[in-house]
DNA sequence: CAATAAATGAGAAACGATTATTATTTATCC
DNA sequence: GGATAAATAATAATCGTTTCTCATTTATTG
């Protein structure tokens, strides 16, 4: 059947995003639509099983989601404002960190610090 | 008065540790010793507050703690165990990272995948 | 040993995040 | 338009973590 009009918003929504969001914000972020928060969590939910969605954990405020189809890119998240930033390109010497004997899968790197607009402001 | 004994335990166990520990890892290690989940919660805030430990938040697992005299460092998750290891080193480039118009203050790196028991064990 | 004050353990309570429930609404198909 | 099944909003229930409460224990001091 398919309607989801309301799980699109919620797509539509972490497309538009210039970071990774937790279910609150995007609940916040929909609020005139009228769109509940279990049907956000149902949202992400789905978007995780189909393989459209990633939940990441940025540290400092839980599990957010993005788009899957993201390229490679890390995060900034603002200490004023605590809004997680996607940031791209990488880091070199990560694999000279890796102790013996153990097998590196993946990696996050997080800085953090003050945004443009909360620098701004102050 | 300052007698504390429980607490000190709860200090040495983390500075034992080969990374950062979680309230309840802490308790699990001290179990045999019959200190209480609330004391180590009390240690882990009154650390905090004289400057002794730091907590961190690794991805997965919530906030861990560890003593502030580390020197600088990073951590990897084993997504097996799901233990937080201590990783010394850095990475070059974040620098070229961060956004036009943001300051940053400090970084995070996490690695995971599996540590080298969890790789012997598989 | 007695008096005092901090520390403790056990369990209750609070808290935030997530999931389950349920009656209602909405799209689709006929 | 009517039947059907998925989607929805609201809210209750659950779950793990952290804090609070309080009666008891322990160190210290005299």
């Amino acid at each position: 059947m398919r309607r989801a009009k309301q799980q699109l918003a919620v797509f539509r929504a972490l497309g538009e995003a210039d970071g990774p969001l937790s279910a609150r914000e995007l609940w916040t972020r929909l609020s005139g639509t009228g769109v509940g928060l279990a049907t956000v969590y149902r949202a992400l939910q789905r978007g995780v099983e189909e393989g459209t969605l990633e939940s990441v954990e940025v540290l400092g405020g839980g599990v957010r989601y993005e788009p899957k189809d993201r390229e490679h890119h890390h995060h900034f998240l603002c200490s004023t404002c605590d809004h997680a930033f996607d940031i791209f390109g990488c880091v070199e010497g990560l694999e000279s960190l890796v102790p013996d004997g153990f097998q590196m899968t993946g990696h996050e790197v997080v800085l953090h610090g003050t945004c443009d607009a909360c620098g701004t402001a102050a």
